[in-house]
DNA sequence: TAACCATATGGAGGAATCCTCCATTTAGCA
DNA sequence: TGCTAAATGGAGGATTCCTCCATATGGTTA
């Protein structure tokens, strides 16, 4: 469905793909925050320095060229859950981190959709490893969250990234975090309900 | 941003635009289930036996046309509620209710963007209605809910429309019944959370 | 009934966008 | 240095968009 076609695995890419595909990249992401993902993919290739043809072998699909785009981003906010995990109880850790990746994602246009490929996307060797880092970051707080009895045994990180990528999507537009950040408190209440305090009998 | 020139308020519409109209949208409804919303608009022209040229006089986006089409469906989908409350506990005529709906959207091509415009959109006259019916719905069970201390004091219905809507766009395509379902469940517990039990002092 | 006009219609066609195809170029290897 | 599989770019056919306006029609008034 998404999938650039040679990322994933398949032989190493040349050293000057590379090159374009990154351009091609960097390229997207300043061209869909200036102007929207509706744009014509001859503008986002000719701000790359690349020729038409290039970015559809690159990246058949405008949906493709979209989490392409996004992927390193999401990669990066992956990172950091320690470091929360870290200043503050695991519930509110949680909170933290799903509350910042939303606001993150509100005002960069395509990003949700991004997230929910990779979020749902279980084929698609290009997406793997966006989707278990995604499934991981969600899968250390909620173990943490548990261990602690602060959330309920049997969470799961496939709903909870399922949340998240439906308040991203619901709330992408910038001027919704407040209603953004409420959901999540929500969804993560739903977490704690019939959670084990700590120092009952497990 | 979606709205159609006239059916809002502004004059009613002459006897002929009204039929034209609803033989529009009977065509899209028809052809976004066959073949998506990504078709060309020609196509659901044709099949309405209307120009062009009305077709975008009714309305001047895709998506206004994508709405339209969906309102009275959602529409629909808010009675029933009554039903509900009346077989079965409110937080689980809740639960029910909203999984009900997220199944019917599933599968129905836009639908889902269609809620969120409708959930979402404060202006917008040509939406009002149903913003209000969905909003009135949801605001039946929470009431109901609360009423029985099966669901928390300071639950809103914006926020729950926000999560259906989110749940829906998250979960728009066949087969992800389950996931969605599980995702409402856990929304639900969440306005369960410091629920205040019936016979408690308020 | 007739005459009038605001409203509505259809679709031609210019503009924008899509996306394939292949002659040419280039990186990497022996 | 030569060779070849991989990569490139952009011309151009096909599709889709969407405006514009000459024509048609419904509803109202006298």
């Amino acid at each position: 469905m998404v999938g650039d076609r040679v990322s994933g695995e398949g032989r190493p890419l040349r050293a000057d793909a590379r090159r374009k595909r990154e351009a091609i990249l960097a390229a997207a992401v300043d061209v869909f925050a200036e102007r929207g993902i509706e744009i014509a993919l001859d503008e986002v290739a000719r701000r790359a320095g690349v020729g038409i043809g290039t970015l559809y072998r690159h990246f058949p699909t405008r949906e493709a060229l979209i989490t392409g785009a996004y992927v390193r981003e999401i990669d990066l906010l992956c990172d950091g859950v320690d470091d929360l995990l870290a200043a503050m109880p695991a519930d509110e850790a949680l909170i933290a981190w799903m509350q910042r990746f939303v606001g993150y994602v509100a005002g960069k246009p395509g990003m949700a959709l991004a997230l929910k490929s990779i979020v749902t996307t279980t084929d698609a060797e290009a997406l793997k490893g966006s989707h278990d880092r995604v499934h991981a970051a969600l899968g250390r707080l909620i173990d943490a969250g548990r261990r602690d009895g602060l959330i309920r045994a049997d969470a799961s990180s496939e709903d909870v990234a399922n949340g998240l990528s439906g308040v991203s999507l619901a709330n992408s537009r910038p001027g919704t975090r407040e209603r953004a950040n409420r959901l999540i408190a929500l969804l993560v209440d739903g977490l704690r309900y019939n959670a084990t305090p700590r120092g009952t009998t497990r």
